[in-house]
RNA sequence: GGCUCAGUAGCUCAGUGGUAGAGCAGGGGACUCAUAAGCCCUUGGUCGCGUGUUCAAAUCACGCCUGAGCCA
């Protein structure tokens, strides 16, 4: 059975637009390396994918780090911007669109929002009275405060008392509304743990929350009150929108929904759940327009089982970890090693012995050995032998048969671990059949044809590996497909419309007396480093 | 302060009433096609602590300790 594009729904993925007032840290790669993944998956099942990643470049806290840095905040923000781009390409990552909060095409679609939301009659003028937190960009209760006014999150700048008018926006309108949702789509906010924190906030009621600020110049201004300034969330959350819209048309709310709205998912962390999982979804049942699908809030990383922050002195630099290790092993090692939604942890002896392990050990010297063997036995040619002769329940091609079902399953619900897991077995049958089979010694006693069978097996089986693994590791799926003797690019977006899922993830496709490439290790084993702190 | 989740082998975790499991790491062995990889075997745990329920508790109840989180 072949798919073909007609068959298959656009697919829509977000990570959350990144704040610029630093450069990226490893949380926002694991998200963004996630929605990448998600989205290389879709598209290798032939849906059309749109991925989006940007930045959020608005909010006082912008405003006052590029006065301290002495620079225009446009200025700081390009700065910053640049290496949130160059940190994706250097992991491999391919978004589709990369939107900026700052662009003037996305004020026209706030304006429109804030317009259908104003006409509604949500949003309405009243007073804050309280103390601010600038990092946080949020008001604080008096009693969550520590000694000395500060944030407690914040511990390092104090809080800032503010009395001022805002415009707020009627949240207090949705909790029924929201409640329902939450009833009526199990699997709108995911995990459930994260879902449970939801309900029990939104049970508590819902109260208003200001939209505006006043004395803030960096932002869009209230279209209907230019001296007010609207809140960065508001503003940020849009840029999902305006992201849908090709950057070649005029911008326009209603073109911009036109397509690839609602979205399918929306990645996040899971500190910014609140406002994904019921500040979004009210202000978009104001504004009358369709719902996202699911809200996903992942866990958050540790490093050697300590928190990681710039005060504490305990960071991971994705650009050193990427520099140092590449792409396809740090992609690899967080979704393989990390239960999706829950924290993990990064050590870089754990990170070193899982890379060795699977990559190098279990699936590259498969791949490896099996090659030489069908260079010497086989004329450098995959065995020409018919698939379909392979008996069912053939070790090999009985696991391999039911992998493309269970893999799937696991990308769409973003199991990436139980992904690789499963597809990992497929390689340790295959090192174990191997040994039990022999081929070198079925070759040496004459028995041209059980070798071939052997190794057709095997072949065919890394293949497949490779295949339903290359959403995490494309290069090194590049590498294992070109010495199979393929001219495949698994960096090719429109791959998944030219060769349907359903033939290509199945166990049998590799061609029988292809020519195979030359041998050559897809993934060299690290040496543990003499400093490596100790798991 | 209220609530939630977690605490099982060195590490990551599975196991929700019937004599403790997997992968990785460590140790040993046989093989040789291979990236000193793979395969086979194996060391290793009073299942956070305590009390209770039960013929029987990692598993249920209560209390406590530690860690994480949500809320006030």
């Amino acid at each position: 059975m072949t798919f073909t594009p007609a068959d298959k729904p656009p697919f829509a993925i977000t990570t959350p637009l990144y704040y610029v007032n630093g450069l990226p840290h490893i949380g926002s790669a694991y998200t963004t390396i996630a929605a990448d993944v998600v989205a290389r998956f879709y598209r290798l099942m032939g849906h059309p994918v749109l991925m989006i990643t940007g930045t959020d470049e608005h909010g006082q806290k912008i405003q006052r780090t590029a006065e301290e840095r002495g620079v225009s905040p446009q200025e700081h923000c390009d700065e910053f911007v640049a290496g949130f781009e160059r940190l994706w390409k250097l992991l491999n990552i391919d978004c589709d669109r990369f939107i900026r909060t700052t662009a003037p095409r996305h004020n026209v679609i706030v304006n429109e929002f804030f317009q259908r939301v104003w006409e509604r009659g949500d949003i309405y003028k009243g007073q804050q009275q309280g103390w601010y937190c600038v990092s946080c960009e949020e008001f604080k209760e008096e009693r969550d405060l520590l000694p000395n006014q500060h944030c407690p999150i914040h511990t390092n700048k104090p809080v800032e008392w503010r009395d001022e008018s805002n415009y707020f926006f009627k949240l207090s309108n949705y909790q029924e509304q929201l409640e329902q949702l939450y009833a009526d789509r199990p699997d709108f906010i995911q995990p459930e743990s994260r879902r449970n924190e939801v309900l029990s906030f939104v049970k508590r009621g819902l109260q208003d929350f200001s939209i505006s600020r006043i004395n803030l110049d960096w932002g869009f201004a209230v279209p209907t009150d230019p001296g007010h300034t609207l809140y960065v969330w508001f503003d940020a959350l849009l840029g999902y929108i305006t992201a849908l819209q090709d950057s070649s048309e005029p911008p326009s709310l209603e073109k911009a929904i036109a397509h690839w709205w609602p979205i399918n998912i929306h990645l996040i962390g899971k500190d910014i759940l609140r406002f994904h999982a019921v500040y979004w979804p009210a202000m978009l049942m104001s504004a009358g327009l369709p719902l996202p699908e699911r809200v996903y809030g992942h866990g958050f990383l540790t490093k050697d089982g300590q928190k990681m922050g710039k005060s504490q002195g305990n960071t991971l630099d994705p650009v050193e970890l990427v520099e140092t290790y590449g792409p396809d092993a740090v992609r690899y090692y967080f979704l393989r090693e990390i239960e999706f939604g829950k924290d993990g942890d990064f050590n870089e002896t754990r990170f070193i012995n899982v890379l060795n392990a699977d990559l190098a050990n279990d699936l590259g010297n498969l791949l490896n050995r099996t090659l030489k063997m069908a260079g010497r036995y086989c004329n450098g040619k995959v065995p020409d032998i018919d698939p379909e002769k392979i008996a069912a329940d053939h070790p090999l091609r009985a696991i391999g048969s039911d992998l493309t079902d269970t893999v799937a399953k696991a990308y769409t619900h973003l199991a990436f671990s139980q992904a690789c897991i499963a597809t990992l077995a497929l390689v340790q049958a295959s090192n174990k059949f191997l040994d039990e089979q022999a081929p070198w010694s079925l070759y040496k006693q004459g028995k041209q044809a059980e070798t071939e069978v052997v190794l057709y097996a095997v072949l065919e089986s890394v293949r497949q590996a490779a295949y339903l693994l290359a959403p995490i590791i494309p290069d090194i799926s590049n590498q294992i497909y070109s010495q199979l003797g393929f001219a495949i690019d698994f960096n090719d977006k429109a791959l998944g419309q030219v060769i349907g899922y359903a033939d290509h993830a199945a166990w049998g496709y590799l061609p029988p007396g292809q020519l195979l490439g030359e041998a050559a290790p897809v993934f060299q084993r690290l040496e543990l480093p003499e400093t490596a702190a100790s798991p």
